[in-house]
DNA sequence: ATTCACTTACTTACTAGTCAGTAAGTGTGT
DNA sequence: ACACACTTACTGACTAGTAAGTAAGTGAAT
């Protein structure tokens, strides 16, 4: 996997000589945008290029131009939307520190606004476990990079020093906040995700300052 | 629920009027057991139907003749799935109370040594929320069930009568246990799946426990 | 003049479901 | 005990739909 050089570049549609045109970015970006649409309301598999194609205004063939094939579509999205979560970040500064829980914390809480994105993260996810899934390589490493920031930050927080004790808080605070997503797509009013994560996290540091 | 009536009785093909033959049952068995197979490696959607009749030794037309439709199948592997972990209990003895939290700890360990039980779970589960999947009310409402039971036998170990406290604790007992399941299918080794679970739930007991 | 961003027009590969037919039962009446 | 009427459990062949990918071409921008 990857380098889409530079970071969702065209390129593709074989190599490429001369520059973009102009509104070529625009374009990628609608299609992108589909993407997550279609991706997220129906899955990788059962998600058609066609209808991604569609609602960026374009036939199926002229997506297939910009990423030379579904799978390559797929992965172009979901480092697209890695790169907007990090820009929705004010000034794009790098959260370090105490502030991460807490920005993990809001991120849950403006998750429950954007259903679309849950869904899709909750699918891809899901089925990136499949045999040969072109998501799976995406998932284990940002699942890995994930378990490290946060140990990291919990060991800051609570002046632990126990690594293995830290990486299973890690572990366990991913498996609640994507376990709960899930919960919360099959039942948003039985599941109040951001009160659920925040307790988790308070007893997960608690816990952790106390075993200092 | 559950009739099971004589376990797995065969309709589908039409309404039947005869007593299925002698070899039937283990037939619609062994359709079954490749239908979980097939699922759980490859997700419903891209699973083939081809593919489950292949393994059961007939054609899909034979698997069609039985379950009537592809989602017929999936609905019918979903409850055979639950049956067979009923009947996995010795003597069928529905566990109860603080057992129950035993037991769920036991099978968190089992799961480890099935894997492909645990990959039909989260791929099936996962791809349960993209829009009319047919497995939606079938997770939708054991999620709800095991909810109700996990926070009533909470209750009853913690003597902790805070409903709301109760519920969130169980969703989040839920949540750790099948998020964790996506983890370690991602990386195995990563992740120890009965500690991070025995710990939570400990931790979870102590703290209802202390605010009862 | 050439390259880019597409479209139109296919091709190839599957796949769920239908249908007609067949061999092997099942149950009843005699 | 046996034949008759009927059912079940399939198979094989086919249909119709869908979906990814390809090839050739067209107009606009550089």
């Amino acid at each position: 996997m990857v380098d889409t050089t530079r970071a969702g570049a065209p390129k593709p549609a074989a190599e490429r000589v001369q520059r973009p045109q102009a509104r070529t970015t625009e374009r990628r970006e609608a299609v992108l945008k589909a993407a997550l649409n279609v991706f997220g309301a129906r899955g990788y598999n059962k998600g058609a290029l066609v209808e991604v194609a569609e609602q960026a205004g374009m036939t199926h063939a002229g997506v297939l131009h910009h990423f030379g094939s579904k799978e390559g579509l797929l992965v172009a999205m979901l480092k697209y939307r890695d790169g907007e979560e990090v820009a929705g970040i004010p000034e794009r500064a790098q959260v370090e520190g105490p502030a991460f829980l807490q920005h993990l914390v809001d991120t849950v809480e403006e998750n429950t606004h954007r259903r679309g994105v849950v869904q899709a993260y909750s699918v891809l996810s899901g089925e990136s476990v499949t045999d040969g899934h072109p998501a799976h390589d995406y998932f284990q490493t940002r699942t890995e990079g994930l378990r490290t920031k946060i140990a990291g930050v919990l060991g800051e927080v609570s002046g632990n020093t126990d690594a293995q004790e830290l990486r299973d808080s890690a572990t366990s605070l991913i498996a609640i906040m994507d376990g709960l997503q899930v919960q919360w797509l099959l039942d948003p009013d039985a599941v109040d995700m951001p009160r659920i994560v925040g307790r988790a996290m308070d007893e997960l540091v608690e816990r952790l300052r106390a075993e200092a």
